[in-house]
DNA sequence: GGCCTTGTTGGACGCATGCGCAATAACCTC
DNA sequence: GAGGTTATTGCGCATGCGTCCAACAAGGCC
């Protein structure tokens, strides 16, 4: 293995982590596996994370991370609040997104178990709220949704998001998820003044 | 540890297995633990259970059961279906059943590993639906509910209230959870056709 | 009371895990 | 090119897990 510098070796290590994390589930994520699927010794993972709680958490952080930044930069393109309150349901709705919502869910999981990787997932779900609570204190300024309790609507949204996100991924195949989402959104508009069939394209 | 006939034992290590679970989680779970808290040998359990899947899978099966039956009790104690579907809200509005929804996190999370835990979960989260379905039916028979897809109805209302399951487990304190029930009631209300307020007492 | 079925024991086995550590080798500086 | 810093190795250690099995003992049956 070429010898690296660490902040890029740290960078490798954490993407070798999440690909297995994604394979495998967080659960099942070993140093040993990480440490295979980059070609080094699992002595090297060490001498970056204090411990698998740590890396475990890193890999986390990064997969949600770029999840969020994408769906940041999505919104960026969108024009009003309206429509970026439609980018932000599209992002649920989209299928190949099935992998985040099992992480997710392990990351729930793991989270009495792995102290770090509670703080982070706890700290990514408050990015998530916060991203919602913004887009909705937009549209109440631009008049075109009202509402009172930004941050309560935001929490119940996602609340309602994450139901039928465990829906999809707990039980495929069951659930009609198209129809969910549809439903979900729905609420949505009725939540924040909007009028019916707004936020669907 | 006195001999027992094979159904009694059987039922005991499923108890203690139950009992092991609230307290560690179904992922901490081990063989020992279970032995240890009903004070007999570790041999002892897998001449009942084949395998540690199907022991999680039968105490998880247990703990649900139970807690679905207890819900039909007390369905079948109130008069019309409008008080039936007031019972099953507040049924999870309950603040001491959070060990519930941790015990269905963690089932949702070892399902990927662990297939009889997730034909379980899977069946009784079915159960689950199916309840609801049968409420809403008798509603519209009763003519106090309008609902043309009863089966789709109660998956959403039951993701829903999933959703807002895991963020009161998951993030404790960040989210308000009475505020939350109530506004899976209110949209539950209008999901039914039913006058807001309702289904609250 | 002897026998035979069967519930029960408790440790052994093999495997996997996170972690630590002395040795090694690559790179940089002078 | 010598020397020192440090990224990297790879094995070893302790621990914990599920599973298995030969031995033991407690009943029931004739």
């Amino acid at each position: 293995m070429p010898r690296l510098a660490p902040a890029l070796r740290r960078d490798a290590i954490i993407t070798a982590t999440v690909e297995v994390m994604l394979r495998k589930g967080m659960a099942a994520t070993t140093v040993r596996d990480v440490a295979e699927r980059m070609g080094s010794s699992s002595g090297l993972i060490h001498h970056y994370f204090a411990s698998m709680d740590d890396l475990l958490a890193a890999a986390f952080e990064r997969a949600a991370q770029q999840d969020l930044t994408g769906t940041r930069e999505a919104l960026a393109r969108s024009a009003g609040a309206v429509e970026q309150l439609g980018t932000f349901f599209a992002t649920y709705a989209r299928a190949e997104q099935d992998w985040a919502f099992q992480l997710w869910l392990d990351a729930w999981a793991e989270a009495g178990r792995r102290p770090a990787v509670r703080r982070t997932s706890q700290r990514l779900n408050v990015a998530w709220q916060q991203l919602l609570v913004q887009i909705v204190r937009c549209g109440v300024r631009e008049g075109a949704m009202t509402c009172g309790d930004p941050e309560g609507a935001a929490w119940r949204i996602l609340s309602l998001l994450d139901g039928l996100a465990l829906q999809t991924v707990a039980h495929p195949g069951t659930v009609d998820r198209f129809a969910v989402v549809s439903w979900s959104v729905a609420l949505a508009e009725r939540e924040l003044g909007l009028q019916a069939g707004t936020l669907v394209r």
